[in-house]
DNA sequence: ACAATAAGATACATGACTGTAGCTAACGAG
DNA sequence: CTCGTTAGCTACAGTCATGTATCTTATTGT
């Protein structure tokens, strides 16, 4: 941008208008995203927001859709353990980020909309090779050190469904002790490495 | 209530405040619960509920103490699988209850206060003997089926973990195929049960 | 250099929720 | 029966968000 800039336009402003976004709804929570806030974050008119969306969540679909890639697992070949952990540590950090409370805020609101939701997993989440504990899996299974009849739905979910119910309970990250603990009581045993059974 | 009553008072009231404020936050959802909303659904005054309360999550609070305690799982001594699956059935009858998305509403709330949450805990959990899966699961340790080191957060958290999760994501009830896909791939094998190893 | 575009700065009526206050009348206890 | 309590009703000013509608002016592209 030039020195004497006083107006943003273009993907200047539409990137204050999406991190402004983002933080606001990480920040108000579920259902309290509203277009003024947003306006007021980034610094611009409301009448700007009009003229492209007529619903903050719209807004929000845009802004998650448009954010830099999340940081990816980059399992190696005979680390499976910690892997798993390092996806799990990659997981708590994202959902403590801006855009992982802003995902929570549509995902836990009671009144959203089936349609929003689903553009959710489509535009943001499938546009990535899945998640985090599931690309560890897949990859060592494809390697051959995993038999894939065992990685089911459930499985694959076991990870991210405990690290989402320990910081719902406890309000904070997990801590790395709990994230081992996942591992090895719960995700190993249920694709047959049970360390207690060697 | 006699046949003239055209006031309600004590008890009466409260129970209909009570059930107002817990339907209202299960509709509302996270952070939206208004003193406003409540007494509109229990058609009083406002100045009713800012007698007792100055706050609509504490008077949440007090609404979910008080409600007529949960179904609790009645385990058997000869089938663990059944009586699991049929913990998770209740579980998920429970979450979608007023009640159950009203304690969503509160947990889900990023602004949520700490001592708030501790309280919920306090009042409304522990006054129960413990979750679902883990009533079950302590049965059968005390019966001598499983080994009681197996039973730890990680383990007693499993099967209400991965139905939180799969609620949020489909925002409807997992269905009871799902419900024993959790049941046989995770917590089984976690406990040493795994049906695969036998 | 000029014209089209769009950001920025208002203003407005509307509606929800807040917290407080004053009044009346029903109810319960003594 | 009488009196203290309190539910029920209404009103108020203040705050915040909504959508829309101006008007000005910086910026861009031709």
């Amino acid at each position: 941008m030039a020195e004497g800039q006083t107006r943003r336009r273009g993907k200047a402003l539409l990137d204050a208008i999406y991190a402004a976004a983002v933080e606001e709804a990480a920040d108000a929570g579920p259902g309290r995203l509203t277009m003024d806030a947003i306006a007021k974050r980034a610094a611009t008119p409301r009448s700007t927001l009009y003229r492209r969306w007529s619903d903050p969540n719209d807004l929000l679909l845009d802004a998650l859709a448009d954010l830099h890639p999340v940081e990816q697992p980059h399992p190696g070949a005979d680390d499976l353990r910690g892997d798993l952990v390092a996806a799990l540590r990659l997981m708590c950090d994202w959902a403590f980020s801006p855009a992982g409370r802003a995902v929570m805020a549509i995902v836990a609101n009671p009144r959203r909309d089936a349609d929003h939701v689903a553009a959710l997993y489509e535009r943001v989440f499938a546009a990535r090779g899945g998640t985090f504990t599931q690309t560890v899996l897949r990859h060592y299974a494809e390697h051959g050190q995993i038999d894939p009849a065992r990685l089911t739905p459930v499985v694959l979910d076991l990870g991210e469904a405990l690290v989402t119910k320990r910081m719902m309970d406890l309000g904070a990250d997990p801590g790395d002790d709990y994230l081992e603990a996942i591992v090895d009581q719960a995700i190993l045993p249920a694709i047959g490495h049970d360390p207690a059974n060697r």
